[in-house]
DNA sequence: ATATTATGCAATCAAGAGGTTGCATATGGA
DNA sequence: TCCATATGCAACCTCTTGATTGCATAATAT
């Protein structure tokens, strides 16, 4: 589950709102996913699949049906991430306008 | 300042590297950021623009050099994203577990 | 003034990403 | 059983991305 491999799978539109529908509306088939998108469902399927890899998606087979949910651990770890560098930037312009001001 | 474009800018592990060198080291120099990684000086250069792009680096010109450094507003925003989604996630799980458990 | 340093611009290239189509497989319903 | 449905697999194509090289420009140092 590397930093990277999340960062990049959210960095595309169409994967974006995938997330936002397994968000919304919980485990979906793919066909459900990718009702009113304008693609393939192979197109879909291969978005869910750098979705999974990333660790943020997870797939449960039902029969013939495959059932994709979100799997938060992963936006959280991505979200730490962001989160650790933004306070440690903060702490040094902090630091930076200390500095300044005893002059 | 599209979330697509800041998670697109970040899914890259040369990129990911220079943001960690912006949090460390403060506001540096093209130059500087690129040593040590085993490309050229235009090719990062252009990361650093993507990630400019994105709204993740301001750069200053300061004579000949030019120092780029982290904007924290934009890590923010991203954590936000990725947090919501979570939380959004884990209500949906905690209804489930309820729903379950009432039978 | 001249040389050095830091950067920008542009052409070029290989590799990867995103998408499509066609066919194969397997499950569920009539 | 027979047909429809949900998905997987694979070949293929185009456009983008990450990287390089060579040259141009501008500021600093000697």
């Amino acid at each position: 589950m590397s930093t990277e491999k999340v960062f990049a799978a959210l960095g595309d539109e169409t994967r974006l709102e995938l997330v936002r529908r397994l968000t919304v509306g919980g485990p979906q088939r793919t066909l459900d996913l990718v009702a009113g998108l304008e693609m393939s469902r192979q197109a879909a399927t291969k978005h869910l699949e750098i979705l999974e890899g990333a660790g943020l998606v997870k797939s449960e087979k039902s029969g013939r049906e495959v059932l994709r949910s979100l799997d938060p651990e992963a936006l959280d770890a991505a979200a730490s991430w962001l989160a650790k560098r933004a306070m440690e930037w903060d702490d040094r312009l902090d630091r930076l306008k200390m500095m300044l001001e005893s002059d």
